[in-house]
DNA sequence: TTTCAGACCATACGATTCAGACTATTGCCC
DNA sequence: GGGCAATAGTCTGAATCGTATGGTCTGAAA
């Protein structure tokens, strides 16, 4: 069976948390990948069966009341998502941002249209910053010893390049960008 | 009908064209937006059949050889996409990155593992960086005057937050990456 | 003149993904 | 025992996806 990015989640998420409902699997996401990938929760109901007849997953079903049912990772399970953490990686990120459509087809529009997008992502990429730095506080300063912090450094990391660069548009100042990038990475293009 | 995200790159990508075969889409996507957004190109042959039954394109068919099928905006097509970009944008961008999955799922892999993702993902943004800036070089100095050319900042700036997480990462130096961002945006949390 | 490579161009299709509406259950407070 | 929020799960039609396949045209080698 083909593995694809949702299946990987599934196992990672239960690897992470330990046995788990499709619904914990549904928190669990929104509360942290969730953030960069957005995964539909209708697929956190049917990959973990997908899974668990490639012998993946263990299935436990509780047998009253809501008949909740929890799966496990197998030998098999572990073993599938030990090899793709060490596998390479060979796509390059995706970026979806509407944003940046709308930018690149600006031409098509009228100046202020470019204006009222830049100071709308400036908003927007100061409240996720404001989320993600609430998350870094309530985990203490010690917390980037936990690994699954880490991911969050970059989140922050891409969040301020956005919020300069659309800060910079904002106010004209496109060439400044350029230089302090320029000053930043002294080894230059490439 | 319901417009797509895919709908309005077809509609602004023959506003900044003119009159385009789903050839000519394909080719120019892949050399411009399709860098931080994948379209598959079966999307640009049928998105634009659809488009034209609503009335936002209008179709010409040669009548010898191949009989390419060339589309162009109608008054319709036009006001439709000028209202997208004058709209506002609420979503916020999507980062589809396996290696940030990766990341996140570390624990459950071994500590080579996240070294070797660290090496290849710098290796992968350099390269990244090199292809954007020779585009910006083959545009010249002035290329910043065009303004679909604005875009590849906000692709540069994005990729050189990645390479530094990265480097960061695999140096095990992410507090100075903190320090140096707390610097930079003296501002602050929010 | 034939033929062949390689670019150009287009469609088809089954599988997967998707949004989001909809339903049902449970625990708890009043 | 009514109301409500949180919990938990299902369904559906539509959109999207990757990929395989199959034409067509140009130019240069044979």
């Amino acid at each position: 069976m083909r593995l694809s990015t949702t299946s990987y989640l599934v196992l990672g998420m239960i690897a992470l948390r330990g046995p788990s409902t499709p619904y914990d699997l549904k928190r669990a996401v929104s509360r942290s990948v969730g953030y960069f990938w957005h995964f539909p929760h209708a697929q956190l109901y049917s990959e973990p069966d997908r899974l668990a007849e490639a012998g993946l997953l263990a299935l436990d079903t509780e047998d009253s009341g809501r008949r909740r049912k929890t799966y496990s990772l197998t030998g098999a399970g572990r073993t599938a998502l030990r090899e793709w953490l060490a596998a390479p990686t060979p796509e390059h990120f995706e970026m979806r941002d509407v944003a940046e459509l709308k930018l690149f087809f600006n031409e098509a529009g009228s100046p202020e249209d470019v204006d009222k997008l830049a100071r709308e992502q400036i908003r927007q990429h100061e409240e996720r910053i404001g989320i993600y730095e609430a998350m870094v506080d309530r985990h203490g300063a010690e917390g980037w010893a936990e690994p699954r912090m880490i991911t969050l450094e970059l989140g922050l990391e891409m969040e301020h390049a956005a919020l300069r660069f659309w800060t910079a548009l904002a106010e004209g100042d496109l060439d400044r960008l350029r230089r302090d990038r320029a000053e930043r990475d002294p080894r230059g293009p490439i």
